[in-house]
DNA sequence: CGCGATATTATGTCTGTACATATTAACAGA
DNA sequence: TCTGTTAATATGTACAGACATAATATCGCG
């Protein structure tokens, strides 16, 4: 009992167990630091990264606190869809279907804040040569004018994004939508299957990068731990 | 520029701006700190919470490098539905389906990790008077033999669950399914609708406690920022 | 008894130093 | 030139002490 993840692990049993029940003001830094042998700064340490993942409230005098109702969270890495598919033992395939400089509908040029034309690409990304994700993609080149010379009929817009367009922040949300004719048709689906649909955003400092909706094969499921 | 979260803050700048590329090795901290002006303690602080966010890779003698591919992550709180609803501004409501004893299908036992009767709980929330999400619920009666003595017909079995049954690790899913007639009935949707489904099951030290399904009505997105 | 001012205090942060650990660099020998 | 051994070193951690900040406790007065 001597490092701050012993004592992390230590305290998250405690709460487990109820001896810290939530709502309650657990013992303060000073007296686990005399219970462990430890300095203050070490439990301190141990009980940021509980209040970091959610167990512990923690308030200057106030103390420490067990979360009354811990908020959970469910984090999902938002992959390349390259390292998805291979991450599955799948062979990865793309097909660029469409790629054009158009101006995009009112509400994605909206939530891009832009005016103009934008590139719209529409891909298909494979596993093991069948259909894995329908992918729906504008891109701002005001933003990234870099991506006008990229060649998508090799590459993917999202693998080029990645090295090239930093975004410091996102949306993302994760719904549901019937196959129509041409998705049924694209994926491969029955016509009228649920399939899992991914919106994303990202904007950089000053401008918004790339929308894109990403539709997934029949039976697809997003997973995680908790 | 004298605290940790300034440093962080210049840190990630220079990352965004390219100044440290991805895949590089940035400078060392104990350089960084003659930089900045502080203790070498203070820019591992600042680097470490960018670790934490995905920015960094940091490894003991090897140096700290801008991570190749920031794996980014999607971070969804995982809410009681009566805040979810509440929390939009919507009268939340409640409704028992159903509640029996019984035997639960083989994937859902072998998930829980027990055999005989379970706890199977179908209810409906409700808001503003119509049908928000239908919930299918099993609960591993000899986890938490409490919940039987709860009058599941005034309270829903995950706000129990939620206060008497800490978990220790859950997975969490969300997919796509069709409307059927019974499910398009309840939730009044259309027949064939695709509607977001989520299904958590959750394990305290020893048991499975409980696995569910739950079925948002039509147009439902689950949403966050990146 | 209630309110405002002051004192106290628990967490947040910073510093400097020391030691631990894992990784890279350097060196010697075949 | 390659391999194994040793040395060097960048991050990880711990300690002790100090100071900052925000919140609670205490005290005095009307």
């Amino acid at each position: 009992m001597t490092g701050w993840q012993d004592i992390e692990a230590e305290a998250l049993r405690r709460i487990h167990a109820r001896a810290w029940p939530p709502g309650s003001t657990i013992p303060h830094e000073a007296d686990l630091a005399k219970e462990f042998g430890v300095a203050r700064a070490t439990v301190n340490r141990a009980l940021q990264a509980l209040a970091d993942a959610g167990w512990l409230d923690r308030r200057r005098k106030a103390g420490t606190r067990v979360a009354l109702h811990p908020v959970r969270k469910a984090t999902f890495s938002i992959p390349i869809l390259r390292a998805e598919i291979e991450g599955a033992d799948s062979v990865y395939g793309y097909r660029l279907l469409g790629r054009t400089l158009e101006e995009a509908p009112a509400p994605i040029a909206a939530r891009l804040g832009v005016a103009g034309a934008l590139l719209h690409v529409t891909a298909l990304h494979l596993a093991d040569g069948r259909p894995y994700a329908h992918e729906d993609r504008w891109v701002n080149v005001a933003a990234v004018p870099g991506i006008m010379a990229v060649d998508l009929a090799v590459a993917s817009a999202n693998e080029w994004l990645v090295t090239h367009a930093p975004f410091v922040r996102g949306d993302y949300a994760i719904g549901a939508a019937a196959a129509d004719d041409a998705m049924a048709g694209v994926m491969g689906a029955a016509i009228g299957a649920a399939l899992v649909t991914v919106e994303r955003t990202t904007w950089d400092d000053t401008a918004g990068i790339t929308a894109v909706r990403i539709t997934f094969r029949e039976g697809h499921w997003v997973r995680t731990v908790i």
